[in-house]
This record gives structure tokens, sequence and C-alpha cells, in this order.
DNA sequence: ATGAGTGCAAAGGCTTTGCATTAGG
DNA sequence: CCTAATGCAAAGCCTTTGCACTCAT
């Protein structure tokens, strides 16, 4: 059968997810953010400003930084915090599959992986938890594993 | 029975542990790093160096940085990264409970909290599952919630 | 037109480093 | 004694901001 597909950021839709969150905003979706958003597809992992301009050499890094925050505020986004003095980005959950990170202390490479669904149920069940006793409103987590790639070991 | 307190970190013990941490990496536990570590004893959440500066003002800045650097280079303490420009210090696990963290994304404060033991059976569990699956030698995790605290709703 | 977006260059701000001095073992 | 540690000041470095120009609606 014909259904639509099941990749979820089929590139069309990705970018009109990205056009409506930023126009939500009152934020125009223009050439440089669609390239900016285009490269952070294409990265299979986080990616560093430096980085994002390589990929795109037409992209310049002061509107970069402001895109980048622009699209965090959107949803379009995400940053990640290394720490090897660079901000880490990535496509936002929902443009993308929900997923942690494994981050190599010796080399600052990032790497996905996505986390079993028992460990997921408990992991909300922990926010329902500690929302309801510390009166933190959490919108999100972050679970990251920290130690040393195949490469660097 | 007199067997010994089960306060782990009862400041004497706190301060010997730190001491041959230290001492394992041919460092010296001087009174500055006795009082660096006092400071990070004394909070009771992660602190940014302008506020270990202002608990103890006989500290100075670029020591204090060397300092923080050395303590968790010899596991006596850690840092963590948050979206505020700050890097946040705390005592190394091993010298505290194991605990998580909660960040007010609106004022940067950040809490601790403890994991059931379910979630974190569940974590080591994936751990390990990631270490097996991607040669990449876990050594720690992180696990933090990110939303809005009581104070800033 | 008119406010958002862009890009260059300059400024910011936390952190690191150079270097001469002091102190620990 | 000899090396580690200290502290002031200066430099680094990622990121942000000022400002004039351009583009989209």
């Amino acid at each position: 059968m014909d259904a639509v597909s099941p990749i979820e950021d089929s590139g069309i839709e990705l970018h009109q997810d990205a056009a409506s969150r930023l126009g939500a905003r009152e934020l125009r979706y223009t050439s440089s953010r669609r390239a900016l958003v285009d490269v952070l597809a294409r990265a299979d992992r986080p990616v560093t400003l430096p980085q994002i301009l390589q990929a795109d050499p037409t992209l310049s890094q002061s509107s970069t930084y402001r895109n980048l925050g622009e699209l965090v505020g959107a949803g379009v986004a995400s940053k990640i915090l290394v720490d090897d003095g660079y901000a880490y980005y990535e496509l936002a959950e929902g443009l993308r599959h929900h997923h942690h990170h494994v981050v190599c202390s010796s080399c600052g490479r990032i790497d996905d992986f996505t986390a079993s669904a028992e460990l997921e149920r408990e992991l909300h069940r922990t926010l329902a938890q500690v929302a309801d006793r510390t009166g933190f409103e959490v919108s999100e987590h972050r679970l990251d594993l920290i130690g040393t790639c195949a490469d660097c070991r």
C-alpha cells in the first residue's frame, strides 16, 4: 500500500515543519535558514558552528549563530553543551527521533543512541515524580553517556 | 557497636580522600585546595567560580580555575555545563552520593535529585548495552532534567 | 515601504596562560 | 633544595552585538 513514508524527516516535510515552527513566532524561513536546517539534517550527529560553516561555506558566522538561536527558540534545533569549548547543534526532537548521546571525552565526538523502552518508561516516571516533589516543571531530559570512543581507546 | 560513621563525607574523611586522590597524581593538597574543597562541600548545589570566590574571598581567580581543573582531573570534583555561560562545579561522586540534576532554564539554578533504584538499574543496563554495541567505553553518565523551577514559574 | 534578515567587524565575557614569586615535602 | 603552586595581569577563544545594507512581504 502506498501510505506515507515512515521516514518522518523526508526532506520536504522537514522544511515545512521548520517553516511552520518559525512562522508561529513570526520568523521567516529564509534561504540561509533553510540551508542551515539542511546542514543539520545531513549531519548524522550534533555539529559545531565551524563544522556548519565548513559544510556550507556560503553561510556567515554571525548570521548562523543568530539563526541557530532562533531555531532553538522555535524548537527546530537543540543546543548541546560539551566540555570542549564549542556548543553543538542538532535538529530538535519532533524533527528527529528521540535519542540520547554518547560523548567521547577524549576527542569530543558525539554519537546518538536510542534507549530501551523500559529505560524511557522509568525516565518518564522519574520526571513525573520530580515534578511532583519539587514543583519543578520538567520540559525535557538529557541523558548523556560519557566515555571513550572506539577510536580513542 | 561503634562502627565508622555512615556519613561518608564526614569532613575529615573528605579531606583525607581528596588528599589521597591528589597524591596519587603527585599533586599537593595545599591550603587553597583544601579551602576550595571546603567550599564545594558546604555548597548544597553545584557552584560557579564567582560563587566560589564569593564564598571564600581569600581564593584567587586563576589559581581556583587551575585547582578546579586539577580536582576534576583527580576525581575530586566534577564539572557541569549549563547554558548560562558558566561552568558549575561540585564534589565528585564517591565524595558525595550518586545523584542527578534538575536545571532551571530560566534562572540557571541547579538542584540535585536521586533517581529510583529501578531507573538506575535500567540506566546501567543501557550503559552496558551501548558499550557492547558501539565499542564505547562508558565511564560515567549524566541525567539532567531541564525545566522551570518553582520560583520561576 | 518597512521591518526582518544579513554580514562584516568589533566587542564581550568566561576561562586560560605567562611569568616571577612563594611554599610544600 | 627543587618542584609544585600561587597570583597578578594579559591573552585566548567562542559567541554576541553594533550598524549599515538588503531582501521579503
